[in-house]
Parts: C-alpha cells; sequence; structure tokens
DNA sequence: TATATTTGCGTAATCAATTACGTAACTAAT
DNA sequence: ATTAGTTACGTAATTGATTACGCAAATATA
C-alpha cells in the first residue's frame, strides 16, 4: 500500500486530504456550536495570529500563514462582517489596511480558549497515535523538491536511460 | 514544529497539501506536454483503472478511486471529448453507463507506459527519501476518526474535565 | 526631480472537488 | 400487480483555494 501513491499520483491524496480536512472542520464547527459560540474553524489561524500580534498587514498575514493574500481578504471579510476583527488604514504606509481583533473579538478569547483546549487535546492524541505525520511528511517533500524540481529530476531520469542504451 | 498541526488545526494542512499536489500535477503536464502526449495528470486514477479492468459504472469507479461520482462523470467528459474513452449503455442495468478505453486510448498506452515510468521513479525517490509517508499519515488518521469520532473525542474531553472539579 | 521598479491590496476568473437534489430504473414486499 | 424503498446517474450550486491582472503608493535610480 505504500505504493498507492507512486502508482495513483497526488490527485488521489489531494482529494483525501481535502476530505480529511473537511471533515474535522465539520467536527469543530459542531463544536463550537454546541458550546454556544459563533466561531468557524478557518477563521482559527487568523484569529488565533492576531490575538498574539495585535495588528498585521494583508501581505504579512498571508506570508505568515503560508497562503495566498486573496485568501487572507476573504477571511478577513467574514471575520469583520461578524464583528471579531476591524481594519484601519495605516497612517506609515497608505497601501497596507491593518487587521486587528475588535473589542469584541477580545472578549471572545476566553470562551475560545476553553474550547481550544479540547481541540486541542484532540489533536494531540491523533498526533500521538500516529507513526507518521502528516505536516512532517509535507514538510520532507517540499524541502525534496525545493533541492530540486520534479522537472529537473524526470528530465535527469530520461537521459539516464538514454545512456544506457 | 510538530505542534503545527494541532495548534493551526487542519486547514494549514488542507491548502499546502493541495498546492504540493498542484505543483506535482503541473510539472506531471508539462512532462506529458514535452513528451508529445495530450494527457493530463488528473486522468491517471480513471485512466489507470480502466486499462486494467475493461469497463466499469461510474459509481464503481467513484467507490475505486475513493472520490465522488460527479468527479468521475466530470474526468469521464474530458477523457471522452479527447477520444481516450468510449461510454456505452449496460444492457443488464439500463441505469448504468459502462466506461471502457476506446481503440484509440489503447493504443496510447505504450507511450504512456514510457512517461509512467519516470513519474514513477520520481515518485520513487520522494516516497524514499521521506521518514514519514504522508499517504500512510492519512490512513492512519482516518483509522483513528473511524474507530471513534472527532465529536465524541471532544465530547469525551470534556466530560472528563467536568468530573476532576 | 523625474522615471522606473517594487510592493500592497483588491477584484475577477478559474479550478477541482464537494454536497444537494431530482429523475429514472431496478428490487423487495405485500 | 402495486407500492415503497434503493440505486445509478446527471446537473446545479457551493466551497475554498488559487492565479492573473490592475491600480495606487512607496522606493530606488538616473
Amino acid at each position: 500500500m505504500q505504493d498507492v501513491f507512486s502508482k495513483l499520483g497526488p490527485l488521489i491524496v489531494g482529494s483525501r486530504l481535502k476530505r480529511m480536512s473537511d471533515y474535522i472542520m465539520r467536527a469543530g464547527a459542531e463544536f463550537y456550536n454546541s458550546n454556544g459560540v459563533d466561531f468557524e474553524p478557518k477563521w482559527f489561524p487568523l484569529y488565533y495570529l492576531l490575538s498574539h500580534e495585535k495588528e498585521l498587514g494583508i501581505m504579512d498575514i498571508a506570508q505568515k500563514l503560508n497562503i495566498s493574500h486573496p485568501a487572507v481578504i476573504q477571511l478577513a471579510k467574514e471575520l469583520e462582517k461578524e464583528g471579531w476583527i476591524t481594519s484601519t488604514k495605516s497612517k506609515e504606509d497608505a497601501r497596507k489596511r491593518l487587521l486587528k481583533l475588535s473589542k469584541k473579538g477580545i472578549s471572545l478569547l476566553p470562551q475560545l480558549q476553553l474550547i481550544w483546549d479540547d481541540i486541542h487535546e484532540v489533536n494531540r492524541q491523533v498526533v500521538e497515535s500516529q507513526s507518521t505525520n502528516v505536516l512532517k511528511a509535507l514538510e520532507e517533500m517540499e524541502a525534496f523538491f525545493a533541492s530540486k524540481s520534479y522537472t529537473e529530476r524526470m528530465k535527469e531520469f530520461q537521459e539516464s536511460k538514454k545512456k544506457e542504451l
């Protein structure tokens, strides 16, 4: 079964991880809800970041979370609509729009903290139960292709086959 | 860093794996192309399956590939448009539409085989270089939540905290 | 100082997959 | 033989992310 990836390619991996991610998101949403909090799991990374960093521009956030800047804009739009964050134009740099938690957003923190503890515990259980860790695998893959691209590696292998003839 | 998953949640993992998957897809597309073959990486699982199984219904395929049936329909539409597969109504069951490789599709096989060898080799290199394997990690996670759901685990932890008071 | 380049942001279009829903055909039960 | 339930498929809408593009502001260069 080790071979499934190399046989079936990344399509399967991609769609399966998406489903796993959706599953956890749904469960998370349900959990926030049953605890009476209006919060969505996908908001967590941005919210959590802002709870630590007072205020940040869109691009800074995108970089820190390693997602595209339109993704940040989208999440910010939702969080702002719910009133958890606010945005202000930067005084130093008129191009920048700074995001930070609103008062309402800050007042939510303690409740979220309790919920995060539970989520964190379950996530800890997963990681502990795993002999392999998804994120570590990903990081290794990224490093692997950073050092030499997929395309290069394929070409090299093709060349080496030609030489053997 | 082991903690990134449990801290940041699956959002990050999901989007990063998607990007990795996209990266490999793009490289694959390029490679098919530079070898003069009109074939897309995302077609591989369906095409490969059909190359082994003569003919299959939509739902059978969805199940075997572990993707949704609309996804199969979409891929089939594309492959049919390119002429690599054909579809026929089943005689035994009028609800079923059976997919199979066309003659043109079969004649493509040898060329693809060569390309797959190269791709396979690079994939093998990745897997070998990894101390952890993405797919294995995924399978473990699926098993973990199959035995007891995320929601259940969270509730249990909550309960156990209450008792401690 | 004027011009060229880079940076930050926003919108639009696209992508690959999903869920939801409807219809037709088959199967089982009375 | 009807009726109820299930299965197979197709279409539409949604999701969550991306890339592409354009504008405005800041920075660097001549």
